[in-house]
DNA sequence: CCCTGCTTTACGGGATTCCGTAAGGATGCT
DNA sequence: AGCATCCTTACGGAATCCCGTAAAGCAGGG
């Protein structure tokens, strides 16, 4: 049975490597995009032309250059397909391995797997598609073993905001006015501050400065 | 000619990637680690077995694993080698586009080239391979552009310390002390404010946080 | 020697951050 | 409803940072 695949990233390296991959399997029509928008024009053709596409490969950070894009990053490509195209199988292929984050990826139906970039990324990659062409779902082991685990000594996406707020020199009332004009819960002051304590205990800063500090270093920020 | 090759890279897609470009060179002897003491190793026995690598084309930053590793990253492999096998031509390959970072890694004679990962890497890969081969250097257009902007500050090793002890943690009065024990003149708290002061207006940082921030990605600590 | 310019150091007051205590609100369980 | 728990928010005092002013020290030039 024919099935049409997309993939879709920006680093032309890994590009090749998937394309490697996907040639082993013998039935599949593969296309390949560097840009999120080129990757929802195609797959909106294809749908057009009554030729869709059964599976879209895609990374989530893209690196932005003199090309504006309406879809900034793979999440937000995918949120939009969500609706858009629903009967389009997707599988993420990223670097990231934040649970938090990657929980609310696969919460998508159209998600049908989660595969790290890594070491044996490749071969994570292989069964997922195997997986997901026979219906079933895949998530790297890794991830499904983090997610089994109960100790969620985890960083939101709200503790990302606040710190890289910080870092671009708001101080902590500047963020919580910045919070209420942006409906982002919790904007009070005292919960900013009560946050941020967290962690600084979490990561063993003595201030803020060096909270910071180590978020960058983990590339968090 | 012969030439032996050897790529690293953590990510197994790269990889393909790479050596499918590489293919395209019909001399040369391609050999690929996902681990920098295994380019260690394999560097060092291919010396001693007197049949030594031309070229080493290596990424910066490895995801640490179960696997212990003597060499955390491409930089510190890269300065061991420096001195161990100064013959080895070497090309980093990395995302990593932040100019100081940059300079001071092709700073080592070895490091011949200097390429962006990026949509259109293994394009520029591939120049930068036939470049050396031909004994020429070869940095990424976007980067060598870059360098040539003067707008680059004079940041003296005193306001590094300076910098690199806030980030840190420490207090401006603890940096005092810790410059008098050391004997790092100046060392009055008034004299660090001034200083930081000068720091936050060149770099127009809001605060010590921002500056810490600025200076963290300008790859300066 | 004095003047000038530069740097280090000191001091003070206002702003911000830090940290503990506690009130108010939502949720879930019995 | 009553209770426990978690989270947000508020408040206040201590510590720290921020920033301007100013004195002291040290070169170089006249």
């Amino acid at each position: 049975m024919r099935r049409k695949v997309l993939i879709s990233d920006d680093l032309g390296s890994i590009n090749r490597g998937v394309l490697a991959v996907l040639d082993t399997f013998s039935f599949m029509e593969v296309h390949s995009v560097q840009y999120c928008d080129d990757a929802y024009l195609k797959i909106k053709k294809a749908l057009n032309d009554k030729d869709p596409y059964h599976l879209f490969i895609t990374d989530l950070s893209f690196k932005s250059d003199y090309r504006k894009q309406r879809y900034q990053s793979g999440e937000e490509l995918i949120a939009a397909l969500r609706h858009e195209v629903p009967d389009l199988k997707v599988i993420a292929y990223s670097v990231e391995d934040r649970l938090q984050k990657i929980k609310r990826l696969i919460s998508n139906p159209n998600v049908k797997g989660y595969v790290c970039k890594g070491r044996s990324g490749l071969k994570e990659l292989t069964e997922a598609i195997t997986a997901v062409c026979e219906n079933r779902h895949f998530v790297s082991p890794q991830i499904a073993q983090a997610m089994l685990r109960k100790d969620d000594f985890e960083i939101t996406d709200y503790d990302i905001s606040l710190v890289k707020q910080l870092s671009e020199g708001l101080s902590q009332e500047e963020i919580s006015l910045y919070f209420k004009r942006n409906n982002i819960m919790p904007c009070g002051l005292s919960s900013i501050e009560k946050h941020l304590n967290r962690l600084k205990i979490q990561f063993k800063a003595n201030n803020v400065t060096q909270l910071v500090a180590i978020i960058k270093d983990l590339g968090l920020i």
